[in-house]
DNA sequence: TATAATTATTAGGTACGCCTAACTTCAACC
DNA sequence: GGTTGAAGTTAGGCGTACCTAATAATTATA
């Protein structure tokens, strides 16, 4: 590994390809692209910056494969994803294209301590809500006889 | 005014004109400088484009200050800022100096309807801790007799 | 297997945003 | 009024990240 801190550019890299792996089985320099909405040259010159990293192996013309360290920071970005889409969609109820959005962005500029407020937030708020739904249940029984 | 999308950055310099000239009178480059951890060239520079969008006036070795359009914008920047603050230090629970720290970026980068589901989510939750605090105070009274 | 189409790379250029070093302007003080 | 220190600017350079155009390698097809 050369430096820590990962820009968010790269961030997005490593999520792409941790998603195409997932998905269509391999990473191609073309399929990054246009997941990422850039031109291969692009892609090219990013694999190289990531490679020199150790976060993925690449041979020219080859498939672009996650390294162990790679596969540990994409999973920590698309967890945040994943987590922030959860949250815009579930609590803030906002519609699953815009949350995407969103999520694609904040990912990357979200502190770690929040991250962690807004899923112990969540996990109250499920409670909260089946607890509603017990109520709510209890009264239409009730109401319905 | 040249381009209508203004970069993360520009937003930045923007806002920290508008906190500086509410909070000493006036806002001077060095002042700029140190708000936003810069070197005075790079003050330099983006005045010089903000300038040219016609967000701010500047003559040379003179104050700066915001023009209608800069300060309307400024005004929106701070207003995400405050409302993202409020968010997160009233709703997530989160301690102020991180939240106005993820503030500054999320800022930058939230969508207006993600923003206007946060103030929505407020405004209810502000709601139900009355409710809360009206049957507590009940209650309290209650078995305090 | 030669050719065509697709995929990938390299070369070279642009824009942004930061920096240091060197210079200018301004203000304050002797 | 000249000197000096602080504030501001300009010049020039660096890193990131994108692009187009040209070239090379690979794969598919006739």
């Amino acid at each position: 590994m050369k430096s820590l801190k990962l820009s968010s550019n790269m961030e997005d890299y490593l999520e792409s390809i941790y998603n195409l792996e997932k998905f269509n089985k391999v990473a191609r320099v073309k399929d990054i692209a246009q997941w990422l909405q850039v031109k291969m040259p692009s892609v090219s010159g990013a694999l190289r910056v990531l490679s020199r990293k150790n976060l993925i192996k690449h041979e020219r013309h080859g498939y672009v494969e996650l390294t162990a360290s790679g596969r540990t920071i994409a999973e920590q970005v698309q967890q945040k994803h994943q987590d922030l889409t959860d949250f815009f969609t579930g609590v803030l109820r906002i519609n699953p294209a815009q949350a995407a959005r969103d999520a694609c962005r904040v990912e990357h500029v979200v502190s770690r301590t929040t991250m962690n407020q807004i899923k112990k937030f969540m996990r109250k708020s499920v409670n909260q809500k089946k607890t509603k739904k017990r109520k709510k249940n209890r009264y239409e029984k009730k109401s319905s006889r």
